[in-house]
DNA sequence: GTGAAAGCGCTAACAA
DNA sequence: TTGTTAGCGCTTTCAC
């Protein structure tokens, strides 16, 4: 690789002025010196310049598992919104794994000029510890409110929870289950108490064995759903309350041959890939994922412009999508889908 | 931030000794040192260590297109990969457009040890420029064999396509279509020839009128879905040569109300995320996404342990996965599938 | 406007 | 083993 001293002396110019030219200053053998650069195939060690100018350009992002889509969203949007200034994005996945993510960021914060967090479903401590201390962060799914220089972006996980709730009894359904996610996370927690809130506020708390507490993971989702309609009293409606969940969910649904939405209704949070293509669609709860990401890189970027301002928190709005996999309840408690006990 | 100097004074040692320290080097005041970086909470800052070191211990990754689970999962398994060795991706989104990607690679060059690129569907003439003078590259899903320093990394996308063909002729079909991707791109090329010819070989060549090219979107296989079934012969069975065109042509399906497989059989390259979850399930051709990535990350790995090691490249398998999606063709040519006609 | 010179924080020779 | 020293390639004062 060419360096700037070879540029400059290519070009009978001072390394100073090659420096200045590249930075969009004004000098004298501009044209001599863009000659020089292309024929050497020049271009600035970012090593270097970030050294000196003590800027990565860079900013880390750690999600929980790059391949859900969702996620996959969401760091859309941040790239989309860092390229305009050039500033590149560092993707690494904690796998879910705390002990991961917290090494993570250790390394990522001597690598980048910030970090966005999305936490894994665990409750993890590294925050709390200094080994953040003076980088920026944003946190998504999740707030904090120790550290300066920490801002979030959540979701409006209660007020979803609150719309699926109120769809479902508005339908006529009095059997109403949840699968919930872990009561560790904030995302967990708010949709699990706003739904179970919402039900009682409509004097039709939920039956104590009609509330699943499961873990965000297809797996878990598929395991509560059999539970779920292994019940004395299987329900005729179900919220399950992420998209991992829901696939889950949907997967024992087929497997058992039980149909949707006659038999069962199924509301889920976050919007599935080919949602539109299953059959039936999928009512859902929504979110502006890729906004998510984009105001996390806002949020972000706005520190780094002003590493001293006010914490941010930011709240977005969901939305209901009603589709086919929701309708009103059969007669009576459909008996015939607890199979075991046939 | 603390620097090693401050580490070092702290430990009553020289910087020397503390660099040796942290990287696994056998030093006397150990102990000291370790509690000197931990009051200070002190990181190496990773520029520096590069600038010095001539590692920028990160790889760049460009994908077409970050939503799309099939590279999120390739980008996945290159992830797994590095970060065993603690080498961090550096995640770019070419957004489909050379030009982007051109920039992109220029830009990466100089803040990466090397690059692994998912090339755009248009071809670009990046790559055979000096911009990769001197930077490993692996490709994937391309070939290239000037630039000693490029590997590649496909599937073998004409056995898919045969596959395919064979699967469809075996069920006795004789109407078969296909939705193609560009020519312009490798995938797109290999598999409408493969399939092509293998039709041929079987004596069933295709009657120009159900070949399609388009552009490996899903608005593009929609469209030529839809001008596929308003054809005076409409197929009784489509090939989708990769997963968007496929979802936009199950789309059309839908929206017309023709039934899979029953009035057309359908065969998609690439599994869906929720292909199971479909009704019916599809029957593709599928790779191992995963290994994809992670064997181009091996083949960067290999080629940064040995810059001057010889060209590699690789054909990974793939498979014909039966569902639902295709069955017998029902007795005649259904003719009332075009609906225009009607 | 231009060049000389210092130094960002680290590592790798070299000496001790 | 340890410390001293030089310098990776760039930017940025500072004189001119």
């Amino acid at each position: 690789m060419a360096t700037m001293r070879e540029v400059a002396r290519r070009a009978g110019v001072s390394p100073a002025s090659v420096s200045r030219h590249m930075s969009g200053g004004k000098v004298g053998g501009a044209a001599r010196i863009d000659a020089a650069i292309k024929e050497l195939n020049y271009r600035p060690n970012q090593l270097a310049r970030g050294l000196r100018s003590g800027r990565h350009s860079c900013v880390g992002v750690i999600v929980p598992d790059i391949t859900n889509p969702l996620f996959a969203e969401l760091v859309d949007g941040i790239e989309s919104v860092f390229a305009a200034d050039n500033i590149r994005v560092l993707l690494a996945n904690s796998k879910e794994d705390p002990v991961r993510e917290a090494a993570l960021v250790a390394d990522l914060a001597s690598r980048t000029d910030g970090l966005i967090l999305i936490p894994p479903i665990e409750t993890d401590p590294v925050l709390d510890q200094r080994a953040l201390v003076g980088v920026p962060v944003v946190l998504v799914d999740r707030v904090l409110n120790t550290g300066a220089n920490v801002d979030s972006v959540v979701v409006d996980n209660r007020h979803g929870a609150q719309l699926a709730a109120k769809h479902l009894i508005s339908l006529g359904h009095t059997e109403i289950a949840v699968i919930s996610g872990p009561l560790s996370s904030f995302p967990g927690r708010e949709r699990h108490e706003a739904f179970l809130q919402t039900l009682s506020d409509f004097g039709q708390p939920a039956r104590p064995e009609h509330v699943r507490l499961s873990d965000f993971s297809a797996k878990g989702g598929n395991k509560s759903m059999a539970s779920l309609l292994d019940e004395q009293i299987p329900p005729t409606a179900v919220f399950c309350a992420n998209n991992l969940m829901t696939i889950g969910a949907l997967r024992l649904l087929k497997d058992r041959g039980v149909v949707i939405p006659d038999e069962v209704s199924i509301v889920g949070f976050d919007d599935l890939d080919l949602s539109e293509l299953l059959n039936p669609p999928l009512t859902v709860i929504n979110r502006a994922t890729f906004t998510l990401g984009s105001s996390a890189a806002d949020l972000l970027r706005a520190r780094l412009a002003t590493p001293d301002r006010e914490q941010h928190h930011l709240t977005l709005p969901v939305e209901l999508v009603v589709r086919g996999s929701t309708t009103k309840p059969a007669r009576k408690p459909l008996k015939h889908l607890n199979r075991n006990s046939e």
